[in-house]
DNA sequence: TATTATGCATAAGAAAATTATGTATAATTG
DNA sequence: CAATTATACATAATTTTCTTATGCATAATA
C-alpha cells in the first residue's frame, strides 16, 4: 500500500504539531490554541480531543504529567522522541494530501 | 454552528467536482480519472465508492442512466441543478479546510 | 488457459468524529 | 449574591466514512 488514504486523521497532527512546538500543553489549552491560530474556524470538541490525548500517550508519542493548579487538575502533555518523529510523519501526509485534492480540484495544480 | 468541520468527506468532493466538469462518468470511470489525475496517489475504493454514489443519487445531486456497453452495464451519473450548487458549497469547504490548516502548522500563512 | 481489467454491488469491521452527559472549581456578570 | 460562563477533566452512545473482504459477471491479454 504505498498511495496515500483519504485524510481524515487531521486532529492527531494538529496535536503533535502544537506539542511539537511547545515545552508542553495541557487539553484545555489545545483547544484555545486552536481557536486562536483559526480565528475561531475549527473548534476541537472534548469528545475528539480527550479520547486522542489518552491515545497518543497510550502509543508512546506523549508523556504527561498531573499538575495541581489552584485548586484544579490539569495534565500537561509533552511530545517524546517518537512522537517528534511521528509529528514529522504527519505534517509530511498532510502536505501530500492537500498536494494532491489541489491536482483533483484545480488541473492548474498538477502533480509532477 | 458557524465553524467549519474538522475535514473527512473528501470523497463526496471529488465526485462532485468530476461529474460538475463532465457531462456523465460511471464509477469505474471515476476511480481511473482520479488514479491519473494524482499520479496513483489517491486510489478510490469501490467498497467507498459505491455507497457515496447512491447517496448522492438519493440525496437528488446526481441522476442515474443504466447503458448497455458491448455485454456489460455501466451506470452513467450526471450532476443535478442542486448537485451543482452542493459541488460548489463543497469545494469552499475544502479550500477553507485547506487555508485553516495551513494557518495551524505554518504560521506564516495566518488567517487575516 | 489463466490472469488481469472492466463493471457493478454489499457486508463486516475499524477509525474518528459529533453529541450528550457528568463532575467540579473559578471567575464574572447582572 | 445568585446565576451564568469559563476552566478542566472524562466517558458513552451514536453517526459518518472509510477499509477490507467478498461476490458475480464479461472482456481482454499474456
Amino acid at each position: 500500500m504505498s498511495n496515500s488514504k483519504l485524510y481524515k486523521g487531521s486532529l492527531t497532527t494538529i496535536i503533535l504539531k502544537l506539542l511539537n512546538e511547545s515545552d508542553k500543553m495541557y487539553g484545555y489549552e489545545i483547544t484555545q490554541k486552536v481557536k486562536e491560530l483559526t480565528k475561531g474556524e475549527l473548534k476541537i470538541t472534548e469528545g475528539a480531543l480527550y479520547p486522542a490525548l489518552h491515545k497518543l500517550e497510550a502509543e508512546g508519542l506523549l508523556n504527561v504529567e498531573v499538575k495541581k493548579v489552584g485548586n484544579r487538575l490539569r495534565k500537561y502533555y509533552n511530545i517524546t522522541e517518537s512522537g517528534t518523529k511521528e509529528s514529522s510523519n504527519k505534517l509530511n501526509e498532510l502536505a501530500n494530501y492537500i498536494a494532491t485534492m489541489q491536482a483533483l480540484v484545480n488541473p492548474k495544480f498538477s502533480l509532477e
